[in-house]
DNA sequence: TTGTATGCGTTATCAA
DNA sequence: TTGATAACGCATACAA
């Protein structure tokens, strides 16, 4: 039942503990010298009694855990699951597991997910963190786990970041649109309460200047990134009272908002891109596959998902922890344009 | 730089490391009697040292690691986020973590994940296996590691189970076309050498059989559940050799390919559902979303979830490890018809 | 009510 | 080239 240790193998071998130990973890390459006749018998034991090392010994003995940590806000948005396949599969090539949390967008999760990662001595973590503060990232800095945020964030001071440019982006949806002629451009806002939904508004603002288009507070709604309770949104929006004109085109916070919002639209009977232009943000799968197929800011999640892991890994693997000054990796976008525009 | 222990807890409280243990870890409860005055002593010095607990050396010290961890194949199917969250709440809700392993679909990724399950001593696994062995998972269970399977399953033997009657389901798409007047219906096929593609498949011909309908070889094309090459399978499948009428209805193994097939059946000309109905499996969001709207077979992911989950930690807590007999869980599914039909 | 001592399974530092 | 032996940080049986 219970599963046998080095020690059982050693006796099985007829060696001394520390010897499986060195054969096991091939120090042989080392300066030690060990028998070929000796490593074979350790190798047969080993084999012979299905003995795999522990995991949780080791990491008490070496104070490494091979363990990393990524946490996103929503796992059932599309876009973080490619985040993660990015991540896993460099992680998974450096013997390295990940354990993944989904904050859930909540405050008290995020907070949590810190203490659960202190506890567990974690090795690193990949943070897509909206509501933590500056001092709980310290909190993991100064107990060595090394740390890497994914999108803009404003408690980064220090660490490395990747992140694409979101206020550029938005910039450049903005300007596309009254490029072709739009000039009451409105926006689909994500939380303020987080970065993106901060960036991607100022984004907005920037690109109406830009085009020297005025800022209406009447064109901006607020909703969730999750993109519920978007539909909600979109009557008073294109029929506001009087005086006020209604927007020929929308720009989301992200792809999910806007896909809810093209489906109030269509069910309101608009069409959509004739009545009304309709943009998202972060190209998931899916901006494909809707009808009229989304324009869209394309962000390569898959590759800031892989960048942010080498980033970790290579302050795990380097050495010197800590010591590097922080990275700052912008990961280009683009603007993917579509049948909805 | 190195955190506080035990150890120095008991130093700064003055007291014994046994003590700090007993008041950290509640045992005040038991039959141990630690005075307030002791108490406030310890729990002052654990908030001015900031320490947290070693989760690795208790998991040494107990035998138990409060990990556990969820096999997918596929992060990219947007049907798995919503299982891993469902499992996600309950888990959490109970002081464990999951680890969450993207097998892509691979033999031999779902063989190394029985390894560093092993070595890692997690206290459980949830597995959406499709290519391991029932020797393979003995292993896991022989090394004391809880083991609850969701999806059908052919090495199922002695462990709990949580699934859909795949079969049934399919049997029901098949007799509710044929219901509708459909003689020619088709199925694209997902992968053979899994449980899914199989029961599915045998599903399709249970239904055939059922309605009165013909088997017929020609109507039957081969794809993967990513989804990805179905676009190629579409125009041999629409447009046979002569004397083969072609299908009016097609029965997808699940929503990727269906959503596939509805737009390289789009793209070809054909209208959905006048030309050709099509119909997909397991409802995942974006079945509402495409157009027209997808008929399918509606799958409670999210349950499915929460109830492995509950299984696991049924046999974690409740004691009696793998000695329980092993529970089938069915859940219900619901045919969801749509715009597509 | 609190303290002492031991072991969980490793790795690593010494000697031999 | 190999073998004792001491940590790693904690929980717990037993003593006091």
């Amino acid at each position: 039942m219970s599963r046998p240790t080095q020690a059982d193998v050693a006796k099985h071998a007829g060696v001394s503990r520390a010897t499986v130990s060195l054969v096991i973890n091939d120090r042989v390459r080392g300066n030690v010298r060990i028998s070929e006749e000796t490593q074979r018998r350790v190798w047969a034991a080993v084999e012979e009694l299905g003995y795999q090392p522990n995991e949780v010994a080791r990491s008490l003995r070496t104070q490494r855990t091979q363990l990393l940590a990524l946490m996103v806000p929503d796992l059932a948005n599309p876009f973080y699951p490619l985040l993660i396949r990015g991540a896993q599969s460099v992680v998974n090539d450096h013997d390295y597991q990940m354990l993944v949390y989904d904050s859930d967008d909540k405050s008290a999760r995020e907070a949590s997910f810190v203490d659960i990662m202190l506890r567990r001595r974690v090795d690193g973590v990949i943070l897509v963190a909206f509501h933590l503060k500056g001092h709980e990232v310290q909190r993991l800095i100064k107990a060595g786990i090394e740390v890497v945020a994914i999108g803009p964030w404003l408690g980064a001071a220090g660490i490395d970041v990747v992140a694409i440019n979101e206020r550029q982006a938005v910039n450049d949806v903005v300007r596309y649109l009254a490029g072709k002629g739009h000039q009451r451009i409105a926006h689909l806002a994500g939380s303020q309460d987080t970065p993106p939904g901060q960036y991607r508004l100022e984004g907005y603002r920037q690109g109406l200047a830009k085009a020297g288009l005025a800022y209406d507070p009447a064109l901006v709604c607020f909703g969730v990134f999750r993109g519920e309770g978007i539909a909600e949104l979109i009557p008073p929006l294109m029929s506001p009272p009087e005086p006020i004109e209604p927007p020929t085109a929308i720009v989301a916070a992200n792809d999910l908002m806007a896909i809810e919002a093209l489906r109030a639209l269509k069910g309101a009977g608009y069409r959509v891109p004739q009545d009304v232009a309709v943009c998202g943000f972060d190209d998931i799968p899916q901006a494909e596959w809707v009808t009229p197929s989304l324009t869209t800011v394309g962000q390569n999640v898959g590759e800031m998902g892989r960048q942010a892991a080498m980033l970790l890994l290579q302050r795990l693997v380097n050495g010197t922890p800590n010591q590097r000054k922080p990275a700052r990796v912008t990961v280009p976008h683009k603007l993917v344009i579509r049948d909805s525009t």
